[in-house]
DNA sequence: TCAGCATTCGTTATACCTTAGCAAAGACGG
DNA sequence: CCGTCTTTGCTAAGGTATAACGAATGCTGA
């Protein structure tokens, strides 16, 4: 799985002349790992671990190239940052997103963000970059809880 | 307008029993007086001016009453503040944020909501909370641009 | 191959955003 | 009034993100 995005990711960059270098690659690598929504500074501490002359912007650079080319995505309201896993396709959508395990589903619903910015046309803007955070509770927390 | 809200929320906290007090009051005229998103230290700075003794934890807290009580709203992307125009109704809706000049509109879509919950919902999520920011080019601006 | 240019990186420093913790003061119900 | 709960004042620290600048590296065209 998280060979498959890395193959992917390669690729695209191979495509795009993009230069995944070292310090990027070992980035989305740790994000990959993480499985779940990760924060610049733990990041940050992994990464110094294997190179002691990591500093913040070391990790905020590499992650800002990520997600200038959507490998990656930004929880907003987390502040933390979660692998893309279907970096193929430009896809928009929304997240959901457990307040109990931390657990995050990327759900690439296109007809509900297109209807969003047909909405947000008709008023007149022109809408450039979408955030969609649903914060709850997932099926398994659900379950306990109930 | 900025009197018609702060009148709404008079009632509210009558209603509710909740607790306007003086520094909670001074904080929301002054995110009404914004007139747009404001961050937390703009916040602090005004109201140092009238009342020295403030620090951090005076806004922050003031801020979190008005957020747990909808009478304002946070911008996640922003780590900005904006009022709330409909605190009479407790509803759920997107915001269009302007890249250039920080407009602010709040809509108050329902459908669209409900649907964003009820496909969070059809994947055994339970939804408690939604943050839809859109971010773009106001009408204004757009034109400005074209 | 090499000079020139653009991009990336290392490093230091700092700015910005938010919360913890605890004691004092104030509001409210009995 | 007294006890309790909520709110505040204050100090401090934790967490998040960027500025600035020079050195290193990669790329391109002569």
């Amino acid at each position: 799985m998280q060979e498959r995005v890395m193959h992917e990711v390669e690729r695209r960059c191979q495509q795009d002349s993009l230069r995944l270098t070292p310090t990027r690659r070992r980035v989305l690598e740790l994000v990959l790992e993480a499985g779940g929504p990760v924060k610049a500074y733990d990041l940050l501490d992994r990464l110094k671990s294997e190179q002691p002359s990591a500093a913040p912007p070391t990790v905020y650079r590499a992650l800002e190239f990520l997600l200038e080319h959507h490998f990656i995505h930004r929880l907003e309201t987390l502040n933390a940052f979660v692998s893309c896993f279907h970096p193929e396709d430009r896809h928009q959508g929304y997240f959901l997103i457990c307040d109990q395990c931390k657990a995050v589903a990327e759900i690439p619903d296109r007809p509900l963000s297109d209807e969003l910015s047909k909405h947000a046309a008709a008023a007149g803007f022109r809408p450039l970059r979408q955030v969609i955070e649903v914060y709850g509770l997932c099926k398994n927390c659900k379950a306990v809880v109930d």
